[in-house]
DNA sequence: ACTAAAGTACACTGATTAGTTTACTTATCT
DNA sequence: AGATAAGTAAACTAATCAGTGTACTTTAGT
């Protein structure tokens, strides 16, 4: 049954479009299946209701940033050189306009159904993990000097992000250039290094 | 009139409340006025929309926290105590729970009415500019090196926020403990200076 | 071609809510 | 005390919206 499949996915999209448009409070569902050029009946055949729309859309989008950072400390390779890998490859899942539309969309739900979105936000917030086992490895092997590595890693984030996510999230900026990118990097893993090499 | 007055700081008072509580949509003015204890009409005789209230409302906390940071560059006080002070301060201001509290009812609303919302939020974010002329002063007395200084701040305040702000308002964190917040505030003067100091 | 699943159009319920009206009561000021 | 400004209670309007029921049509698989 093709025709079903291109229905749900067509309302898929529709919501996604109209959420980032309008938050979820503020679309309704009649708006969405017009949107979809579907039957509102159709969408509640797909989905039982707003809240599970919504949920599905959430799980969707979220499985598109799920991805790790690559990284693993290798003793040869500069610590700045590997740094800006992992810079690099987190400023490119920031770089996503889908990712800033999810951030949105969850922070406008904050408020209202906090329990339903934290866990979601962390997932997208917590891209650290790898940067904290890489600290830890980089730590063990007398690289870095670092006594607390999530702490460390957060600040690494950090100087990223203030440049990278939240201008976009909360105040719609555009996403640096290229060369902006390359500044930040450079000055956050200069930062980060001038404080923790061994 | 003072009975008038009593009313009018009752609604505000409610409305924050419940704002702060359940966000601006999911408010409704009949909630407000049996919060406050008042009747819908008088919320109605003092504040001709709900949009009015909010907008008065959020003036009205944005007040609260556009002290700006006392900070003058000091040529015979060493760079690590000024700012020291800095974060200090910051840190205070960050701490209000009422910060908190009005950053997320201004991110819940961000997608619905961001023309509203852009300007205060910005307000709100940017406490840096007393940085960036402490930062100047500093550069040309030659205790600094640094190129940009706009740039710079942010990353200063970065280090800070991913702390004692964002943790706060997106996943309902508590504040940090006085102690770690030392350990925030001489992270981040350390390495701050240890990349810009000349 | 036939059948079953899927989609459509549309009217409907029930709930919520911003904002109003009205007839009445309570404070405040002189 | 009497006039005036402010507050109250409760019913009401008009709109929106989630979700349902139904009778009908289209599509896909065999």
């Amino acid at each position: 049954m093709a025709k079903s499949i291109k229905k749900h996915q067509a309302i898929i999209t529709a919501a996604i479009s109209e959420f980032k448009q309008k938050g979820f409070q503020n679309t309704s569902m009649d708006q969405i299946a017009e949107a979809a050029a579907v039957s509102k009946r159709t969408v509640y055949n797909h989905f039982a209701s707003k809240d599970i729309l919504f949920e599905e859309i959430l799980k969707k989008m979220l499985e598109l940033f799920s991805s790790a950072i690559y990284v693993k400390y290798q003793r040869d390779v500069s610590l700045t050189m590997q740094l800006t890998d992992i810079a690099k490859q987190e400023i490119s899942v920031l770089s996503e306009p889908a990712l800033v539309d999810l951030a949105k969309v969850i922070m406008a739900e904050m408020i209202n159904s906090p329990h339903r979105i934290n866990n979601m936000l962390a997932e997208v917030e917590n891209r650290e993990g790898d940067l904290i086992t890489w600290i830890i490895d980089a730590n063990s092997d007398g690289a870095l000097n670092v006594e607390n590595a999530p702490f460390a890693a957060t600040q690494f984030f950090a100087l990223i992000k203030a440049f990278c996510f939240w201008p976009q999230v909360v105040q719609g900026q555009p996403f640096p250039e290229k060369s902006e990118q390359i500044l930040i990097i450079n000055s956050a893993v200069t930062m980060f290094l001038s404080n923790y090499k061994a």
